[in-house]
RNA sequence: GGUGGGUUGGCCGAGAGGCGAGGCAACGGACUGCAAAUCCGUGUACACGGGUUCAAAUCCCGUACCCACCUCCA
């Protein structure tokens, strides 16, 4: 079976059939970069990044292409309000938006283009939409040019809606628009906006609407053509409708496949800046290991609503452990190896939509199986079944970027002269240890044991000899 | 008003007509000098009310509640 994508417009699981075989080319709509992102932005990033290495791992040569949004409205009022010019408060949120994809080791996309650089882009589409009929500059000397909603029949596919049916916005008064639901292409300049923040075009000055500039670079960087358009589900209407309506009226084909992630909750909403219930990715990962707040934001179905808990992260990190302290354990007696291939069960739980948790439920099968390996202390037979496990293991957790010994993790590992220093007096201390306990000393055994787990270090002894960790680690 | 999604055991979370996914917690057992870690065992859950069917958590009708979108939003 090959990878089966739930798809929003047509609302059924369909079969991926990439336009350039071989190849996937897929958008996922980025940030507007006016605040630092939260565990909701990251969820998608997760999403996105787990989609990219199971193409990969099928052979497929992947190409992703996800904007950050760096001019609109908001960006503006916080440039106003923190006294600095907008594009510095896009630059550093962009920044703090490549931090937090590293903290949960995304891999960044193949390109990131910003929605000012490509404004020449946007200028030819709205030309080519306007002479199709799709679109008109504003006639209130405004600098607007709008998308003609009742030129395009098809307006409201994407998100199974009637024109006629859909509420006007109320805080949109008609202004140079036909119709109330018109969407911006682009806005003209306005009286206190700083002259940085506008592009001459042949309308006037101005900047780019929301919607724009996403069909523009996606038909830059990937074709009039590609597989697939992602995001948070709640971009399917009215972005992604928009951007539908734009390219196709201007003659693309565009998307063939949309891919959109529930959202995160917190207290019963989705989390988001306006509700001011966010939890900024920075925060989260101070508190646990952000291999595990990954772990946990893959614990549900892409398509099903996390209610984020503290109780449910937590429990989540303990489960990781079991996976991960397996991973240590078995690296240590048979060496690291490298990651092998995926079960079949997990295969197929991966191509039918991306079913993380049916696919969890095969990697922790294949855990317990090598814990008991772990446990038999006639290592001698079991080493090279053992490696096997271990390389199994370790291909399902790549998948899911979770491989504790991938250089995405492991280089974080304190490697410095003091965790050196450490294991040196930890081994000395164990070797004291081990001495008592063969005269069966316990006392002193089990003194030297207190002694390292008030210091925080945790002892466990395996068939194959003392180890020890440090606590949370 | 319109368009979708949801409600599963103490908790998290899959499944989508017939065999109790999986994890966490709990309890019992094995292993251990004792622990820790690990393994084994223990649970008849599917919001409510009707209906269809030999068989419903799964399909249909109704009710309640929750979430998302229709305005900026991953």
């Amino acid at each position: 079976m090959s990878l089966h994508l739930y798809d929003t417009a047509t609302r059924e699981i369909s079969e991926l059939v990439p336009v350039v075989p071989g190849h996937v080319g897929i958008y996922h709509c980025g940030l507007t970069v006016q605040g630092p992102p939260h565990l909701g932005h990251i969820r998608k990033e997760v999403v996105f990044d787990v989609l990219r290495r199971w193409l990969e791992r099928a052979g497929l040569e992947v190409t992703i292409v996800a904007n950050v949004t760096d001019i609109d409205d908001k960006i503006l009022a916080k440039a106003v309000e923190q006294d600095r010019p907008w594009f510095a408060v896009a630059y550093e949120n962009e920044r703090a938006l490549h931090a937090a994809y590293e903290a949960l080791g995304c891999r960044p996309p193949t390109y990131e283009p910003r929605a000012t650089g490509v404004v020449p882009e946007m200028i030819e589409m709205m030309q080519t939409l306007i002479e199709r009929g799709h679109a008109y500059a504003a006639d209130d000397g405004s600098g607007d040019v709008y998308f003609d909603v009742r030129s395009w029949p098809d307006y409201g596919q994407l998100s199974n809606q009637k024109v006629d049916d859909m509420q006007a916005a109320e805080d949109a008064p008609p202004e140079g628009k036909r119709d109330a639901r018109d969407f911006a292409l682009w806005k003209g300049h306005k009286e206190g906006d700083p002259e940085s923040a506008s592009w001459p075009t042949p309308w006037g000055r101005g900047r780019p609407g929301w919607h724009l500039e996403c069909s523009a670079m996606a038909a830059k960087y990937l074709g009039t053509e590609f597989d697939i358009h992602g995001g948070g589900l709640d971009l399917r209407f009215p972005h992604h409708e928009n951007e539908l309506a734009q390219s196709r009226g201007a003659g693309q084909a565009f998307a063939r496949l949309w891919m959109h992630n529930a959202m995160l909750n917190l207290g019963g909403a989705k989390m988001a800046k306006s509700v001011g219930n966010t939890l900024m990715v920075s925060e989260v990962v101070k508190r646990v290991p952000a291999i595990a707040v990954r772990f946990y934001l893959l614990s549900a179905h892409y398509r099903s609503i996390i209610e984020f808990s503290e109780e449910a992260l937590a429990e989540s990190a303990v489960g990781f452990e079991r996976i991960a302290g397996f991973v240590t354990r078995a690296a240590e007696l048979v060496g690291p190896g490298e990651p092998g291939d995926v079960p079949d069960a997990f295969a197929a739980a991966m191509d039918d939509d991306l079913s993380v948790p049916a696919a969890l439920a095969v990697l922790s099968a294949e855990v317990t199986r090598g814990n008991t390996l772990l446990g038999d202390s006639t290592a001698g037979g079991a080493a090279a079944e053992l490696g096997q496990v271990l390389a199994s293991v370790r291909a399902m957790l790549d998948v899911l970027g979770v491989d504790p010994l991938s250089p995405t993790w492991a280089d974080r590992a304190d490697d410095s002269g003091t965790g050196a220093a450490l294991g040196t007096l930890v081994d000395a201390l164990l070797a004291q240890r081990q001495e008592a306990r063969a005269e069966r000393d316990f006392t002193t055994a089990d003194r030297v044991r207190d002694q390292l787990t008030a210091a925080g270090i945790d002892i466990e002894d395996t068939p194959h000899g003392p180890r020890w960790s440090v606590k949370g680690r």
